[in-house]
DNA sequence: CTCTTTTTTTCGAGCCTCGAAAAAATACTG
DNA sequence: CAGTATTTTTTCGAGGCTCGAAAAAAAGAG
């Protein structure tokens, strides 16, 4: 069971839900604050002030709304962009960038780098990616005492407490455990995400009204990866960062996966698998990597004629849509978010798509479905990693101490 | 986001917490509640104390655990059996059952009876829950005012709110309003409750150390369903009672399931597939009901002979095992128990099961991965009713009022 | 310049939890 | 059998938090 509520803790969460509501809503005033958290006036006036004082929240003067109503005018609440940074890290394929982020959310600075994840040995792999945090912080420009977290994205399979990446596409290296070792080099709490799983927060955040308690963000791109929310909260499995909807088995037995296993969703609807139906190969051709250009030319190969490249596209959006169809039969449907180069290709995948799902559990509501596309994964995970450590931060700075006791579950 | 805490929710929750805190631990001491919750001493103290005086709990005197121990003797606290009822309406294929249960749990009276569920009209299948209901409350030796609940178990799916029976395979009826229905007819607050669901709540009380944070109960019969509990909390669908396990897709365009579609893991492991596959008929063959009893010989014949029996429930297993391996691609592999008829037959069903899990993503745990049988599933579903039930009252009887207001997601 | 309206702050009241100390109830000791 | 030690439970005052009502502040309207 969960454990009872002390006095203390009445204000640290009403504190977080002050902060909480403030990033969400802009620049709202204690009154519209009040109204959104049910708190009385008097409370969100105290708590508001503390907050000022402790240079967490700032007093963003008049204009602005160009204040035509009568009476007192509201004064704006916004989160003070001194109060703190965080720094996201984004290892992908080939690909390592760091961002700062003051504590409004705006970058301030950052640095990007090729690499090749795929051949580098373990230490040189970890050695970049403190190198180029390392180097942030001796930037003049930043007081490094301001960064109060990390959060390092990869796309790959984390453990369940975001603390190691247990395996990834974009290196032969396994159980690298990222979050202790950049907090045993810089001494900054920080955690290890799931790509995936930050597209869809970034989602969340850039487009609320259509991402909000439900929904799915798929990452078409070498792999197929998902990030899935529930209720407004992040799904993730017991144990890994989960949602592997990519290795849900289309085919018993069928095509050959980078996995090793036979029939999975990517081994149809991936990068490597559309490239190895386009080019006739057998499904057992070993994975290759393909180029995100070559992938673009096989799209408009494809879109050109009716040849094995649409046949491939078909084939993927097969494997999708039964993939969708079997998640659907578990979660209902939801709107889902395509991103990654082959969301740029969605148009050939989709029929197909529908197709399948219509066959499904799924099915009967197909039609409703609605698909976005996102050709660019990067940026998303960028943001994604920023507001899971503006979150974070949002909940030690004020909850200094006092957390839960590890208790039972609840009834 | 969620709302602010009030002061006032503060008792109303701590006052849940040491109530559900004795309905888990059976006879805990004041200082036994102390150390779970994490409150002290006092609180504790006073918390019980009113909850005594308002007939909720009782001082369960000395004796029991003898007191070898020096220092005053600690009494137990239970719960009070007389503070309230709840009443469980189990509807399945042909078969209507009711119970009334005091508030500490005990069964204190029921009723069973047979119909036909498939072939009764609407009105008439309403008409006879009702009226086994109705006849509960005619029974002299009951209060009725004492029955605060009613929770009603179908097979079949149900709406996330649990307020209605949106399809079932008992019968042709669509969309029946059960709980409305109930609450209208005895103005008694009703849930309507899937049968799985209320499985897995069975399991999680039944044997809280073997499940506990994350199992899965699949009912194997007539046909396949499933009740999954993440991270503690029962997990539904967004819209329906969710997890149709059974129709996720294991085979695309393969054998006639039941649901219309084609392919579902229903049409290869309900006992109507299996019977369909022993008898050599076409997997286009339409579903057909067939008797427990029926199905206990299948069951014998195939453990006696290597035939198309055995086959049959070779190929049920395997079905099961994929589509157990896609769950495991989402949701991390996690104990499982087989409930129904065919768990008495899982010795038939076992190896195949295991070799195709091994296939899949939840692979490399397919040792680990630990099954339970139960071949009854009514008195689960039934015990999953009355712990529903009797759940809502814990939090009622304490929460006069003050509900949270319906708020939106917090990050 | 005064009145009206709206936002924000102030202030006392009422709860709630906590820690410390007291009270209660039993086993151990000689 | 009386006194001591030990453990559980209750009592009591202190400190904090939120709330409602009223006051204060800051504008536009007339």
């Amino acid at each position: 069971m969960s454990v009872g509520i002390r006095h203390d803790d009445l204000r640290r969460r009403n504190r977080a839900m002050v902060i909480s509501a403030v990033r969400r809503a802009g620049q709202p005033s204690r009154t519209e604050i009040a109204a959104t958290t049910g708190l009385s006036h008097s409370t969100i006036s105290a708590i508001s002030s503390d907050l000022i004082q402790e240079g967490i929240l700032t007093e963003s003067k008049p204009s602005e709304t160009a204040s035509l109503k009568r009476g007192r005018p509201q004064v704006g609440l916004g989160l003070n962009p001194e109060a703190t940074a965080v720094m996201t890290v984004v290892l992908s394929l080939n690909f390592l960038s760091v961002a700062v982020i003051d504590y409004a959310g705006q970058v301030i600075a950052e640095e990007q780098r090729r690499l090749d994840t795929l051949t580098m040995p373990r230490d040189e792999l970890i050695g970049e990616c403190t190198a180029i945090v390392r180097r942030r912080f001796e930037d003049p420009d930043l007081d490094v005492r301001s960064v109060a977290r990390i959060a390092m994205g990869i796309q790959g399979i984390t453990d369940t407490h975001a603390r190691a990446m247990l395996w990834s596409p974009i290196t032969s290296q396994t159980d690298i455990p990222f979050a202790d070792i950049l907090e045993g080099e810089f001494g900054i709490p920080a955690t290890m995400e799931n790509d995936c799983n930050m597209m869809a927060v970034a989602l969340q955040w850039r487009d609320p009204e259509r991402y909000r308690d439900d929904f799915i963000a798929i990452l078409l791109s070498h792999g197929i990866g998902m990030g899935l929310v529930l209720k407004g909260e992040l799904f993730t499995g017991t144990h890994s960062s989960g949602g592997e909807f990519g290795h849900m088995i289309h085919r018993p037995g069928g095509a050959l996966c980078r996995c090793g296993r036979r029939g999975c969703v990517e081994a149809y609807a991936g990068n490597y698998a559309i490239w190895r139906n386009a080019r006739m190969m057998s499904e057992d051709a070993e994975p290759a990597d393909v180029g995100d250009a070559d992938m673009r030319a096989l799209a408009a190969r494809a879109r050109e004629s009716d040849g094995p490249e649409r046949e491939a596209y078909r084939k993927a959006g097969e494997a999708l849509g039964f993939g969708l169809g079997s998640l659907f039969a578990l979660i209902d449907p939801a709107p889902v978010a395509m991103v990654g180069v082959s969301a740029a290709a969605f148009d050939l995948i989709e029929p197909a798509l529908r197709e399948a799902i219509a066959q499904t559990a799924g099915g009967q509501h197909s039609k409703s479905i609605s698909f976005d596309t996102e050709p660019n994964e990067l940026p998303l995970i960028r943001e994604g990693c920023a507001m899971r450590a503006l979150g974070f931060v949002d909940q030690e700075i004020f909850a200094p101490g006092v957390q839960v006791k590890p208790g039972k579950h609840v009834a």
